[in-house]
DNA sequence: TCAAGATTGATGCAGCTGCATTTATTGGGC
DNA sequence: GCCCAATAAATGCAGCTGCATCAATCTTGA
């Protein structure tokens, strides 16, 4: 190959994507094997339980959980009906808008939601913190968020008790 | 909150692994949109005509394909399934293992991979090459390349003709 | 007031994924 | 040669995802 040859994108772009793609892959399985084996439901449920224990009184409506956690709306619809029927949340009625409703979670959603933080805060750092200072994490945070432009909300939360994922 | 209070993870490193997640979504979201606007089929499509179409006579083994793309033996066996419906490939038989195959990429899907990668060069550009200098991408492969420990094979092809995901 | 349109949430269907199993073939040890 | 573990590939099944659509309710504007 001649010199300098000129490609658009460039191969350094060209890597930076791949490595994007593959590792957030293999980081994310090694992740969620660990929860997985450790007996706990998918990474979904997980920051669902989240939103909802973080609301002033442990209810949302479905449509603002679906704002939070930027998924579309049946998936939302799906969700939360896994988490009824595992009794981790339960389905309130709405008197001022009879077409939505409230979900709330349960104590059981609560307990959960801590045991799983334990592990997945665990994995997060078995997988991501063992090979990151925290100065290199602040630099890929600040190379990541110049890709998707404003990643604002995600600040927030962290400090308290988990992480959203997604 | 207090002073200096040390969390495991940090919250640095906790903020990284949600910009790895939800960047990543966002960015391979808007380049695969972009593809099926134009009408094309499934990056994990394309990644494998790559790969036929760089091997040496344009045929490989069913159990190759997966070695290279990191996918499950079910997965390559669907996925060449589709790719000979759709007239991309064809099987050959493989006289010297009779439980084996050879898998030979067609004109028709050397052409679509072509076409593809113009579309899906294009798309990189304009999601991940227009944001970030080629300095810049050379950082960031630094970084994540920590968390994947040697993502070395990616290196490789990407200066001939395409890039595969995954 | 009431019809038209927007919003909330559920659901039928098709396609894809993972898991486990099945079928066919190979190769190694006895 | 023969048996048995290992390998190559396919497939039935369950669960999840996206798409389109549906029913119910709310809101708006003439």
């Amino acid at each position: 190959m001649g010199v300098a040859m000129k490609r658009r994108p460039s191969s350094e772009v060209t890597a930076a994507w791949i490595r994007l793609m593959r590792i957030r892959s293999r980081v994310l399985d090694a992740v969620e094997l660990d929860l997985k084996k450790a007996g706990f439901p998918p990474l979904a449920w997980y920051d669902a339980l989240l939103e909802l224990s973080r609301a002033p009184s442990g209810e949302m409506r479905p449509v603002e959980l679906e704002k939070q956690m930027l998924i579309p709306q049946y998936s939302t619809s799906r969700l939360i009906e896994r988490l009824v029927d595992e009794g981790l949340a339960v389905r309130r009625e709405c008197k001022i808008d009879k077409r939505g409703q409230f979900v709330e979670i349960t104590e059981a959603g609560r307990e959960l939601q801590k045991k799983m933080w334990s592990a997945y805060s665990a994995a997060i750092e078995k997988h991501v913190g063992s090979k990151l200072s925290d100065a290199d994490a602040v630099r890929l945070c600040g190379l990541l968020d110049r890709l998707g432009c404003s990643c604002d909300e995600a600040e927030a939360g962290v400090a308290r008790d988990g992480a959203p994922a997604r």
